[in-house]
Formats: C-alpha cells, structure tokens, sequence
DNA sequence: TTGTAAGCGTTATCAA
DNA sequence: TTGATAACGCTTACAA
C-alpha cells in the first residue's frame, strides 16, 4: 500500500519494448513510428496509466505550461468574476492557472509578480496598483513574458482589456445633467491605488464641465467607512447641497442608500446615487441600482484570449475597450425641488453623533 | 536588447569561481561554507539577480511547491473569499496556488483533480459535487498527497473545514418555530450537486419534526428562476401556506425578497426568510437579511492550514466544525395571522401569468 | 570546507 | 523507422 511513483516515460518505453525516444515520439506524436510501435507504446502507457510530469516537460521545453494571474483581491466579486474568466477561456488550452493577490498593495503587487517569475509562468494577467511603475512586470516584458492587463485603462506600452472608464464615467455625468442636477459628487473607496477610480472620476468631471454642472465634490472614503453605513452617513451629512451621487463601484453604491436611509433621505428623491460594475445583486435591490454595467467575466476572457494568441506567436495586441451600457435601474431620478436641505438635515436621525454632523 | 536567458545556478558558480554545489549550499543555506565563500556567492547571485528556477528543483526534489485549488466557481462569491483565505494563508510559505474550477459539474470536478495531479501539485484544497466519488481524488490520496476538503460536511477518510450545515440549518428551524410558523419551506439551487444544500435540508426537516412542525416543502428551483424574480414568483405563489422560507444561500433568500415583492407580499410580514453564508450585502439591504454568517475566508484559511501542516508531515487531522452565528436581521417575524391565504393571492399582480398561479 | 558527478523526467539531435 | 545520448537546472552523495 505504499505510495508507489508514478510511471515515467521511461517505463512505458521499457514496458513497450522500445527505446524512451520512440515513446516520446509515439506519445506526443511528434514523429514517425510504425503502427505496430504506436499500439505497443499506447498501450504501455494505458495500462501504467502514465501520464507527463510537468516538471522535467518544463525543464526540457522551457515552457511551464502556466500562466500567472495577480488581481487585488478575489473578495471583490468583480476581480473573482474576472479569474473565472480567465479560467474558463483557459480550459482546454493545456495552460494552468498560477494565482495571486496583492490586497491593493503595490510592493506587494510587485513582489507577486516577481513570484510568478520565479515559477516561469510563460504569460501573465494582472490588474495591479500601477503597472507602469512595476520594476517585475518590466523585467518580465524584458524577457518576452507575454502581458495582458485586466481593468485598466491603456497604459503606454502594454496591452489591456478595459472598459472605457472616462467615457462611461461621462455618461453618468450625462444622466445627470439630464436629470436636472447641478451639484454632484463622485465617492470613490481607494482613489490613491485604482487608476480605474481616477479615470473615472476624470471622465465625470470632465463632461461636469461640459454640461455646465459645478465640479464634482470628490468624495474619497476609508474601509471602515464603506463597511458601517453609519459611519458613511456622517460624511454624506457633510455633502448635504449634493443632490447626486455617482460612487465608482455597486458596492459603495449600496453602501451610500443604506446611509441615506439612515440620514432619512428618499432614494432617489432626496438623493440620487448611480454605481459602476452592474454586479448582479443590484437589480434585485428594493430600489433596484442605476448603473454602469459591465462584464468582468468577459474581461477575463478577452484578456486570456490575448494572452493565448500571444503565446502562439500571433503577437498581442491591443483591442478596442470592452462594451458598457447604462442599466436603467430606481436609483436616478429628477431633484427633488421640494425638499430643501434643511428638510433633510431634520430628517436626520440624532443617533449620528453631533461631532460628526454636518459642518457646512 | 534580446531576451537574455535568466541567470542559473551554473553562472553563479562561474561568477563566484566555485562549483555549483558550493554555490546551492550557500544559497539554500543548506551545508557548511566559509565565509569568504558565502560572501563570493552571495554577491555573485545578487549581481546576476539570480533565483531558482522552480522546474529544475521541482524535478529534482519532487516537490512543486504548487497546491491545487478547486472550487465549483469563482462567479460564487462564498467560494472566491474561501480562495482568498487559501491564497492570504499560503502567502510566505512559499507555496503557490494552482486554481481550478468545475462550474458544479461532476466530470469537469473529476478532470480538474486529474490535471492537478498530472501538474504534480504537492496538496490539494476543494470543494466538489462529489469527493467521495471522484476517483482522481482516490488516486491523490494513494499516491500520498494530502487533501484538504472546504464546504463539505465529514465524509468518511477525508478531512474537511466546514460548519455544521446540518446544526445550523436546525437552528433555522429552532428560530421559526419559536416565531410561530408552522409551514415552512427550504428553498435549493442545486440541490443534486451540493451535500451542503442537502444536509441543510436534512437538519432543517430534522429540527422540524421535532419541533411539531409540518415537513418543509422543498423546493428546488432552476438557475432560469433564480436569475429572473419574476419566475421565481410565479413558483413561490404555489406554495402559499408557506409562511417561512430557509434558502440554502443568500443570494437566493435576496432574490426570494424580490420575487415575494413583485407579488406584492411584505417580508417578513407575509413570509419570512432566512439566508445563509452572511454576505456582507446581506447587511446593506433596505430590509437586512436574516441569515446564518459563516466566514468563508477563514474556511479557506483553515483549509490552507490544515493543508501546511500535513505539507510538514505533521499528519492531516479533522478539526471540529467552524462556527456559525444567527445574523438576526430583519427578514423573519411572525406569521401574520390578520393576511389570509386569499389577501395574498389577491395582491398578486396580473403580471404573472395565468398559468403559473397558484395551484393548490 | 569544497568540488565532481549522478540523476530527477523530458525532448531533441543525430546516427544507425 | 528507431534508439543512444546530451542537455534542461537543480540537489545531494561522495570524494577530495
């Protein structure tokens, strides 16, 4: 009942009557062999149930048959949608899949690239905190590692599957002057670390302008704020001349109708509030969510594609940005003219300590 | 500017004048060296920014440093945060994680153990449709490598990380009793291919019986119903004695709250729920789910655990179950005794139509 | 304390 | 059509 080794090649040659030569051929059929050779060896290899060691192929070849993925956290749905992705449009190709994650952090970003290049993966897909400042992820370039980015918008020199953030942002900034609101804010979770959030809320302030909205307020919020509603409810309180809100995730969308809730607001009478993703929970809220829809899942596998062909030497190239659409959604409507501010800051519960009430 | 090939062990030697052995004890830190040597060396991998290359010492020390993952989906926000966990715990010990998904199908679960294997990982973590029946799973354990099973309640010679979906699931019954409900309902998606979803059923029928409530219906609905609330409305107005619903996961128990919405029922008013997992989104809801929390990042960590411990040949135990805790929320109260069976059928919207009304 | 050499499983070269 | 044999990068006896 020992352990015993799996067959190598070596067995399935010597079991087969041949030489190891002639079995690799046979098994890989990468050469000539007689059929009465061929039947022998597969069979060999059936009754062994053999089957190649990844290692000494990689050691040979040169090529580790894998391929090193790196998002900031697979807790976020959208980067785990993203993987599955990879994944599935992986299958079947032979490549395995190598994971890693920096939780947002950048030396961590690049320490894990430098792991996958350790483990000679023969390509990567990675969103990282900055790309372009990752002395692994050039050294991989430097090295004919293929790359092929996810999420983030195009970067000189390197080839991404994106949405496209400014245009999308700026088609909330849209809705919104449409719908009659003048003052706007854009909350965002991890500005500093998301060129995704940036280019979003460039987008958004850049067509603010152009409707003649006054600049977006900039709203940028820490975990424990995002995780207690509460505690986000304090900081709305301070933003009570903004009628609209446009949060760079669904998340964070959520997150700010819970406080408005708790600040006694109407959404979206009181408050309109617009998210990013489209992330699937959204449309069964009470209030279903007004949104920036998208498909990570295609994400990842556009980026795997790319990737794929760049493996077989048919060179990466970049593609043009990956669909939006505007969902609909309850949560973007008209100002409410009746309501004025003090309205709402009656309205709010005194369960909000006064320390952080609002200072305006 | 071509890709200049990395750096092995052999140039360091070369640089450092000495002969590779040398040059692998002093790096590995594995034998004597004087200091001379080790600074010779030490210098000379620095300067030719060497690092090993993990095919060559895989095939070597038959050990790939690789552990492989395997989830039903990434899609699945449970099954993401539990390969979070993995990912979080296994960061520094030096392993990677090899990831892997079966999309809740028994034959893919099976090829992905096989391919795993075949990649000659050191230690396997998953959750499956069936382990027990997975034959490739067999083949990892008589060749030794260690398995450590996530989600599945104890199965004979596996060790697994789970909570008591069986315990849990009774407590969920405990609670509606003790709210007065006497017909209750277990709602199930893939019920076929999840033993959690059956065994929370079986705890929830057993706490049933014993608590004199009438068996719970079981009703196991299609991907189809779960997507769309207006299907599953048409399927919840058939069961309208049901005054209580247990979903199998919380996804399920939001989408039910907006199926009993478009039927114009009131949760928890006219029928309570119950979730289970506790996502965070679960929180932020307008009506906050009532729910059993479990953490599925530390299932994953206390796989991954497990895992290194055997990886370090300090034997592989079964560990008692996580624990769980009720999430009371605000979705289960007591059964409205003012709204007849008629109210609600009244209040059903026309939408649905015809031919999925009620029928009994 | 150091170096030589064998061998891990595979593929590719080159004769036969 | 076949089969020795030499790498691939590394670790580890075993000698020196």
């Amino acid at each position: 009942m020992l352990p015993l080794p799996p067959a190598t090649i070596k067995d399935v040659a010597r079991l087969a009557g041949c030489g190891i030569a002639t079995a690799s051929r046979v098994l890989n059929k990468s050469g000539p062999a007689s059929t009465d050779m061929r039947e022998r060896v597969e069979r060999a290899a059936r009754d062994l149930g053999f089957s190649f060691n990844a290692a000494g192929r990689a050691l040979q070849s040169r090529k580790s048959m894998t391929i090193g993925c790196l998002v900031p956290s697979l807790a976020n749905p959208v980067f785990a949608e993203a993987v599955q992705g990879v994944q599935s449009e992986l299958l079947g190709s032979g490549y395995q899949i190598l994971i890693s994650c920096s939780n947002y952090d950048d030396a961590a970003d690049n320490a894990a690239i430098t792991t996958l290049l350790e483990n000679s993966v023969d390509g990567i897909i990675a969103t990282m905190v900055a790309p372009d400042r990752s002395a692994a992820l050039m050294q991989a370039k430097q090295r004919g590692i293929p790359v092929s980015l996810m999420f983030h918008d195009p970067l000189d020199g390197m080839v991404t599957t994106y949405v496209d953030n400014f245009v999308a942002a700026g088609e909330v900034a849209r809705r919104f002057a449409t719908s009659g609101h003048r003052r706007v804010g854009f909350l965002a979770l991890r500005f500093s670390t998301s060129d995704r959030s940036r280019n979003r809320y460039a987008g958004f302030h850049a067509q603010c302008r152009a409707r003649g909205l006054a600049d977006p307020s900039l709203i940028e919020i820490s975990e424990e704020e995002a995780r207690y509603p509460e505690r986000l409810a304090a900081t709305l309180a301070r933003y009570r001349d903004v009628t609209a809100l446009f949060a760079s995730n669904d998340f964070l969308a959520i997150a700010v109708q819970k406080a408005a809730r708790h600040l006694g607001w109407q959404v979206p009478q009181d408050l309109s509030v617009v998210g990013f993703d489209g992330i699937e929970v959204g449309r069964l809220l009470e209030t279903p969510l007004t949104t920036i829809e998208t498909s990570p899942e295609a994400m990842g596998q556009r980026a795997a594609q790319s990737l794929l062909n760049a493996l077989q030497g048919l060179g990466l190239t970049q593609q043009p940005p990956l669909p939006f659409s505007f969902r609909e959604g309850e949560t973007l409507a008209a100002p409410n003219p009746k309501r004025t501010d003090d309205d709402r800051v009656a309205a709010q519960p005194s369960s909000v300590p006064p320390a952080q009430a609002p200072k305006q």
